[in-house]
RNA sequence: GGGCAAGUAGCCAAGUGGCCAACGGCAACAGACUGUAAAUCUGUCCUCUUCGGAGUUCGGUGGUUCGAAUCCAUCCUUGCCCA
């Protein structure tokens, strides 16, 4: 399989502009995404175009990582309804840093080898373009006929929000970027989420008439679930990339609860698994799909890839330990059990507090498993709390000494699936 | 600059003087069922609470009224039309 060919296999190509396919079988080809460096983190939205870089560079061609500190301060609106506020330099150069931190995980930056990838930012270029040359020598060739087809703009002129002059411009913008990747480093292909294939577009066109250079693009699916929810949200929030923001058992957690549908596609997005070992997979999940191989699969070789062989057996093994044996009371845990739960919530609280006694509702206030006491109380009542693996069945409930595992530990369950261990100090 | 319309909780969206913390839907969280799925059913869903209540909301500000999301004035924002 060709690139292009096992791309579609994994169900990574939306749109693709016609010689795109020959273009990467002629010759090693540049091709380059942008990433958005709004935090200094990427989460696992930036996923699917990270690995599609990473398919690219492993089938010889060299990825391109373009960090939109300018097109990040005009805000693009594909989607988005809000203006991004401007970001310093400073805090653009710091993000910068960040991301290509976590890039270097996944890409080989290696400047030995032909194919090695690089890393750019659009700042570099455009904060020493005025606007009059900008207009002069860019927006000449694209007319406004033409930028008003495209969806995300029509989309505005129809809506009843409107659309300031600096989004509209934003395609331009970023259509630049192409034109000057193309020109400077020999760029012929963009890449990006299908949201982006308007913009992407623009730059082939400017190509086309600046510089009257062939260049190609395809786009990937946006990654959704199967519900219509957002993808990559959980109710802590973003699922980032950064372990010390997503620990790893809970980026492990993560995939682990996918559905059965979402599964089944995200197995051959997010992991790098053969087309014939996918299909037994899927063929043995089907057989037995409470095993859950195919979650656990999926789970386990994406842990892998960006947190490393040892957190990942460090999420598996707190996994088991809490999720293996459900039933078994809580007091079969050790010390060493309890201790190595890696990625589990932990928090400390006065021995004195729980040697006098104190009430649940107050207890999970102040251990800030819940952000207030009546939060506390309404979830106690709808008996989504327990304690040691026993389920709060009383409000009034009194949290003593006599409860504590080992002399000091509590294990806190909010909902099924969210621990939390107090350590009595 | 002129005319018209709109701005309600995370989003969509009712309400047009008291019965309004504000119908309904989505999203979210929890419970039951399960496989730490899905679907379904149930509860919660502005904030705090000693669960009795208390406090802040309906673009902003002032006003009318015993009482305003609802009426008036003014300002801001957005859309459409005219210049």
């Amino acid at each position: 399989m060709n690139l292009i060919e096992e791309l579609r296999w994994r169900g990574m190509i939306q749109d693709i502009m016609p010689g795109t396919e020959e273009q990467l079988q002629k010759e090693m080809t540049s091709a380059y995404i942008g990433f958005d460096p709004t935090a200094d983190s990427l989460h696992i939205g930036s996923l699917v175009p990270i690995l599609l870089l990473v398919h690219l560079q492993k089938a010889g061609h060299k990825p391109i990582a373009l960090v939109g500190g300018a097109t990040g301060m005009v805000g693009d609106p594909s989607g988005k309804t809000e203006e991004r506020n401007l970001l310093s330099e400073e805090v653009l150069r710091f993000n910068e840093a960040g991301v290509k931190k976590q890039l270097m995980q996944f890409l080989d930056f290696d400047e030995s080898k032909p194919n090695s990838a690089v890393m750019v930012n659009n700042y570099d270029w455009f904060k020493g373009i005025t606007f009059l040359n900008f207009i002069r020598d860019v927006g000449k060739h694209i007319t406004i006929n033409y930028m008003m087809s495209k969806d995300s703009v029509k989309k505005r002129l129809e809506g009843e929000t409107g659309m300031s002059f600096t989004e509209f411009t934003y395609q331009l913008v970023q259509g630049y970027d192409f034109y000057w990747l193309y020109e400077n480093m020999n760029a012929k292909l963009q890449m990006g989420g299908s949201d982006q294939w308007g913009n992407i577009v623009t730059g082939t066109e400017l190509i086309r008439r600046k510089a009257g250079g062939e260049a190609f693009a395809f786009t990937c699916p946006l990654i959704t679930k199967a519900d219509g929810g957002k993808f990559g949200k959980t109710e802590k929030g973003n699922v980032w990339l950064d372990a010390n923001k997503t620990s790893p058992y809970q980026f492990y957690q993560f995939w682990l609860n996918a559905t059965d549908a979402d599964a089944e596609k995200w197995i051959k997005i997010f992991t790098f698994l053969k087309q014939g070992e996918v299909n037994s997979l899927l063929e043995e999940h089907k057989q037995d799909a409470g095993k859950r191989l195919l979650q656990k699969r999926l789970a386990e070789e994406i842990t892998k890839l960006v947190h490393g062989e040892v957190a990942l057996q460090e999420a598996i093994s707190t996994t088991e330990k809490l999720f293996a044996n459900q039933t078994a009371p809580a007091e079969s845990l050790s010390v060493e059990d309890l201790e190595g739960m890696e990625g589990v919530v932990k928090s400390d609280f006065p021995a004195e507090k729980i040697n006098a006694g104190i009430d649940v509702v107050s207890f999970l206030a102040e251990t800030n498993i819940f952000p207030s006491k009546g939060e506390a109380r309404k979830t106690v009542q709808g008996g989504g709390v327990s304690i040691n693996r026993k389920k709060v069945e009383n409000v009034q409930l009194t949290v003593d000494s006599s409860m504590l595992l080992h002399g000091k530990y509590l294990l806190v369950q909010k909902g099924k699936r969210n621990y939390y261990l107090v350590k009595a100090v």
